[in-house]
DNA sequence: ACGCAATCAGACAGCGCTGTCAAGAATGAA
DNA sequence: TTCATTCTTGACAGCGCTGTCTGATTGCGT
């Protein structure tokens, strides 16, 4: 066990004050490059690390960024923990994760303790906690600062980073239109998820803009679980009048699509066009590899990071931040031309 | 903002000195039940909570434990942090995710100075981490307490938690024996990974006890993706002799399987039965669904923090604590009897 | 009733750092 | 050269809590 070294250490090593060793750790303005150098030096001679607690108890950052979440996709809570911790570290920030059971009905006693002892610089709110009322006051009574990642409302409420899942399933539907597609089913996201709206109406704007029309038993209400894919799936499927293509509002149920298809012995792509939307890993793990959109996910958490640790601040009426960050269109396998 | 309420506020609201609040608090003995109610209720009226980095501060605790992983699969990764957060949560503990890359040359320099800076009370380690030789020195130098999960070797290194890999593989064995299978190919795991020859121990001991020999083309090297399935199952699946069955080391590689299975028309599971190791979601989410072996890893990752939270320790000389945990064969419908 | 041990409560000194303020050194303008 | 500025540094007082030690109560045996 290496024994402590404190900033003390630092500063009798370096012949400096105690204060202007602080200084130099955080990078101040005022002191001599001279003496900075030396201050440096003693560090990396010594090895030392500032502590965190003693930092965070004397000064006013805690050096902790929270992520909030309630089990969404396994996939994508581990790229947003990988988009935000990567931008964390270089300003020496850590994540501290606190998976939410948003159904709680002591959600309040459960999280207010946490935001009191922690402290946190900031938290990173994903859907579906980032709608969630409670979640949102106790965080505004406390006064930490949150950046929500695809809100489904309440935009001039926070900061927030998201993409356009209006236009991305715009652009999808056009893709299966383009590809000779007319008769297309969707099946449409949880409802308590904020874009599951946005990409319903993505889909039925393209669908009008060519001119097409949407019969209402060709939508399908989903969950975003596997298990609703595959039920829509079978209701779409079932009969002999059904559509030439699918498009999910996710990728787990799109994977109930393709399953349901294979089961029903209908080719993907040959016979039916599936889509998702997410491009999860699980997308790639069936055959044929899935058509989907690609979510910059890493990428939202990383800007989300960001906004926090440049203490993401907005004037009164004005709209806080918000950034809308790229999506991709990943054509694989599992559409197709539309059979004549 | 809630101006934050102080130890000092509770002990002036119930009349005991702000020591008497302090061991309320931390359930030390020797408090009156009369003065302890007192002092329960002020703190519960004013909302009062402790400032974590004041007592970590000023106490031995940090009351943060570290999750170290390194790109597992998603659904292990976010199973263990649940896992391990529910355990953290009764204590009063938090999580802190660290993700590591361990190949990079500069492993050392990025950890070191975050142990030290964070003063984590423990830090559960995951495959392929367990198992880093400069992890585990830094982790020991710096007197941080570790439990490691699944390790591959070293077991006498640190306490541990796991479950019986050899085993579950030799159960799995033999239920494809009890199918009737006789000639079945085995996909090994990546060579890091320390379960990875259990399994195929498990694999080739329950073959051996069975009568039945393992002809060395049946048995391909994998890496765990779903990629390295693929490209084992099409050798393994190529030409016109091939098993009768196939049994991958874990789900992504079984889901490879899968997908050349599918290719090439073998139905799964007439012609062909196909198992994996791990029941991630992805096994769910096939057709037919994946019969594999289902891990505890949240348990795992609970049993891995309550060690960490009662303070593992052993005599020198003796073994460490480890656990092992139960696992589970889910036998599903990717496997069926042999053709005859 | 008395004495001794066990129980309970408080005073006090930091934990390792940052914020404030004030003093000394260096610079520039007059 | 002198005085007003600015730059550079250090002394000092806590941040909000816990560990230690000491003093005040209580219980109980005789």
């Amino acid at each position: 066990m290496s024994s402590k070294i404190t900033i003390h250490d630092v500063a009798r090593q370096s012949g400096v004050s105690i204060k202007t060793v602080s200084r130099v750790l955080n990078r101040e303005p005022n002191v001599k490059a001279d003496t900075r150098d030396r201050v440096q030096a003693a560090v990396a001679a010594l090895h030392y690390r500032p502590n965190i607690s003693a930092r965070s108890l004397a000064g006013s950052k805690a050096y902790l960024i929270g992520v909030f979440f309630d089990n969404p996709s396994p996939g994508y809570i581990t790229d947003v923990q990988l988009g935000a911790i990567a931008r964390c570290r270089e300003e020496g920030y850590h994540l501290i994760v606190e998976p939410i059971d948003s159904t709680a009905a002591d959600l309040e006693a459960q999280i207010a303790p946490m935001l009191a002892t922690l402290r946190m610089d900031g938290v990173i709110l994903t859907a579906p906690v980032c709608d969630h009322p409670v979640v949102l006051a106790a965080l505004e009574r406390e006064g930490v600062p949150y950046v929500r990642i695809s809100p489904g409302g309440e935009l001039d409420r926070s900061a927030s980073v998201g993409m356009d899942d209006r236009l991305a399933a715009y652009e999808m539907t056009k893709h299966l239109i383009g590809l000779g597609h007319s008769d297309i089913g969707f099946i449409m996201g949880h409802p308590d998820h904020g874009a599951s709206r946005a990409r319903h109406q993505g889909f039925m704007a393209a669908m009008a803009d060519s001119g097409l029309t949407v019969r209402s038993e060709r939508v399908e209400q989903g969950y975003f679980s596997f298990r609703s894919g595959f039920e829509a799936a079978e209701r779409l499927l079932g009969g002999e009048d059904r559509p030439t293509a699918i498009f999910a509002s996710n990728d787990d149920m799109a994977l109930g699509v393709m399953a349901v298809a294979n089961r029903l012995r209908l080719n993907v792509p040959e016979t039916l066009s599936v889509a998702g939307f997410d491009d999860t890993p699980g997308a790639k793990v069936v055959w044929p590899q899935l058509t989907t959109v690609r979510q910059p996910i890493s990428a939202m958490a990383g800007a989300a990071a960001d906004m926090l640790l440049n203490g993401v601040t907005w004037e009164e009426g004005d709209a806080p931040p918000s950034k809308l960050l790229d999506f991709e269109l990943v054509i694989r396998e599992s559409t197709g031309p539309a059979a004549t």
